[in-house]
DNA sequence: TTCGATGCAAAGCCTTTGCATCCTG
DNA sequence: CAGGATGCAAAGGCTTTGCATCGAA
């Protein structure tokens, strides 16, 4: 049976022998199936809707957590912050110049993502990711 | 013959009719060639040397000078700080999570960064990089 | 009861901006 | 000489840190 991202997630937070608060669970709902690619100033901004007190510190410091836990990733995608997304399978990104909106992109890129042997024995890869550049469709027409 | 990228540049900066000022020539020298992915800091700091009263500003507004002109490259690799490079030809990186340093990577990865025809009937790429994470050889050792 | 988590405020970086002055073309 | 470029300082935005207090286990 399928169970939620949020309650998945409190597991794991409990067999780590970490704390499940309310501030937790309320990022982590709003984290749940969220494909928006949101900034820590945007899930705070939510989560403060349904939890008035919550810090921005508490925000970092969940968001720290859950990527060590390797249960949220961190996109380096947006020269300006970063974004985080909760779908940690592989897959890639295109986020639009003009509007900033990153959209998830499947696909089978998998020859792409291997180093070259000269390279490889200089560098272990223990990840890759590709990110588009470009504009969205509502964008393109004023570019 | 060859022409040396600062020199360029130069003749570039003439024909769009912006200045050719010395800080500009200290800064474009020592991107010639460069291979480290220089932040700005790093830049500004290297080109006091020969420059004792350049400032980060002038560094920051030439920097964007030129990433305008397309002749350098901005990279978003390195979650704290921009980072730039003076190749603007079709190639990859590749960033060691212990130390940050980052590599050049490049083979034949080109061909196959197309998005998947579902997205690009909604975002039109007009650019793509790939970014490898992982460790040198120097530092995967101590990991 | 314990020790990690929270909230708040301050501090730290990176980057941008405003403005008077300078200097290339 | 005109307009773009520079230098300086201040401000802005994102992120981290210190510390007293709180609360989950």
């Amino acid at each position: 049976m399928n169970t939620r991202y949020a309650d998945r997630i409190v597991g794991k937070l409990r067999t780590e022998g970490l704390k499940v608060t309310p501030q937790r669970i309320a990022i982590l709902n709003f984290l749940d199936g969220n494909r928006s690619h949101p900034s820590v100033d945007e899930i705070h901004r939510e989560v403060l809707r349904a939890f008035p007190t919550i810090s921005l510190a508490t925000v970092y410091n969940t968001l720290e957590t859950l990527e060590k836990m390797g249960v949220i990733r961190a996109l380096c995608i947006d020269p300006t912050r970063k974004r985080f997304d909760p779908d940690t399978s592989l897959h890639h990104h295109a986020r639009c110049d003009r509007c900033g909106t990153i959209r998830d992109v499947w696909g089978d890129l998998g020859p792409t993502l291997r180093l070259p042997d000269d390279v490889s024995r200089e560098f272990v890869a223990e990840g890759a990711s590709v990110s588009f550049r470009g504009h969205c469709r509502e964008c393109v027409t004023y570019c």
